[in-house]
DNA sequence: CGCACCGTTGAGTTACATCAACCGTGGTGG
DNA sequence: CCACCACGGTTGATGTAACTCAACGGTGCG
């Protein structure tokens, strides 16, 4: 019997992580055939509604996991209630921490999300039997440091319109890596937030980061729609607005 | 015949690994006698000027290594010249990516720096023999992303104040670390930085700096003595100033 | 219908940057 | 030896980018 949930995941639970759509992407993009039935005995999936908070600042999370589906938002909180968001996770990244206790940030699914995740204290079993395991888990940490030293250059010295660009690019590149062609094209994004959270992305209230849409919107460079869609009418001049030089940073 | 930089290190550099005074809170700290003395065979010593640059941003840097004494500095710079810094690396701390080609920032020694190195290619195949290796690396690079974390959530949304005395908290709290009595007595900080690379680390100019330490000194929180020198003379009220609450992040 | 939520836009404020002058210190070379 | 300069730190005056407060419109939902 095939669930919906089958369909989003791209693979049946029973059927093997061979047939996983983000496997290249995860920590288990090392793992052989063997070492995948292994992780297959042990993994389970988990879903969550937009908005639903999956680990909060403190706790202990009993779970880790690789995100499937969906896009899940770390966020930091002052105690006097300003936020900052420190880690957007995108399918194949991995949520947790093996061998640490607490969680030092929220985790919140900003759309509905799929998990394929593992109890903790089993996984660092199997995290000791697979070094390929601890191979993917480390490349993924490396590429999120990489991520969040970008992100600090963005935060300590870009200016809002820089800002705000430099986030775009992040959604627009993506599309164009696939589909290269697009650079020249109009491209549609959906992006999985609203402006007060893409304040919190960029450290920046959320009616300066309205004015710098309707500024790129009167130099078209962009085109919002009013909702959480935007269509990227000039992606060069998009990009010659994020203070990088050409090929500069994020998943890079 | 034990040279300066014996002494700097704390080990002859043909003694075993076991002497080195850093090994626990490094990558090695995982590792056993018999695998210590692999590692021992590979290594080397390098040292470092203050203000001479280690890695380039972009080259393929042929070394990696640990931080033995001294403080590393990684920086990123836009086109235009505005800098940002996104790490500082402390005795212990791993500097460079296994398996990553060209690097994405500008390592500078920030002080008089001794390292323990390697050359890239043979580490990496020290790496897949010596899985404890790993464990250590995955573990320094979830601190390091913890610390960014904060980190960005300073960039982000805390005020020049909270921002200088963050700073402060961070090289006070570690010999607090050491001496728990401190916390009510004056604590001298050498800091390794000058009021502009302060400005660096934080997203600020050189002269909001000052004025934060000037307005400090007002408030009777530290005492700077017009150099690199500061003295925190009440560590509880610099603590409140940092807008965390109590236990609050970094190398915590 | 009424309410909650999201986005936009305007007016006024402010925290920080920028520009600039000044001082103390240490190094260098005449 | 001292004149000179480079460098780091401090402080003041001024400008401005972004925040805050506030009002208003559209959309979806109970």
């Amino acid at each position: 019997m095939v669930t919906t949930l089958d369909l989003i995941v791209g693979c049946h639970p029973q059927a093997s992580c061979l047939a996983c759509r983000t496997r290249d992407h995860s920590i288990c993009a090392y793992c052989r055939p063997e070492e995948l039935r292994q992780i297959e005995a042990m993994r389970f999936f988990r879903s969550f509604e937009p908005r639903q908070t999956i680990v909060m600042d403190g706790e202990v999370p009993d779970f880790v996991g690789t995100v499937l589906t969906g896009t899940v938002s770390l966020t930091k909180i002052m105690p006097d209630g300003r936020i900052q968001m420190v880690a957007m996770l995108r399918p194949g990244n991995f949520l947790g921490h093996p061998y640490r206790a607490k969680s030092s940030y929220n985790a919140v699914a900003s759309t509905s999300v799929v998990m394929c995740g593992f109890r903790r204290k089993p996984f660092e079993r199997l995290l000791r039997k697979i070094p390929e395991l601890g191979q993917g888990l480390l490349e993924q940490s490396s590429n999120e440091l990489d991520a969040a030293r970008d992100w600090m250059l963005l935060l300590g010295r870009k200016t809002a319109r820089e800002k705000v660009a430099s986030f775009l690019i992040i959604f627009a590149r993506e599309k164009v890596t696939q589909d290269p062609s697009l650079m020249k094209k109009q491209i549609y994004l959906d992006l999985p937030y609203t402006r007060a959270e893409i304040g919190d992305f960029l450290g920046l209230s959320l009616e300066t980061v309205s004015r710098q849409f309707s500024a790129f919107k009167d130099d078209s460079v962009v085109d919002p729609d009013g909702k959480r869609g935007v269509t990227v009418v000039d992606y060069p001049a998009l990009l010659a607005e994020t203070g990088n030089d050409a090929d500069g940073g994020w998943l890079a």
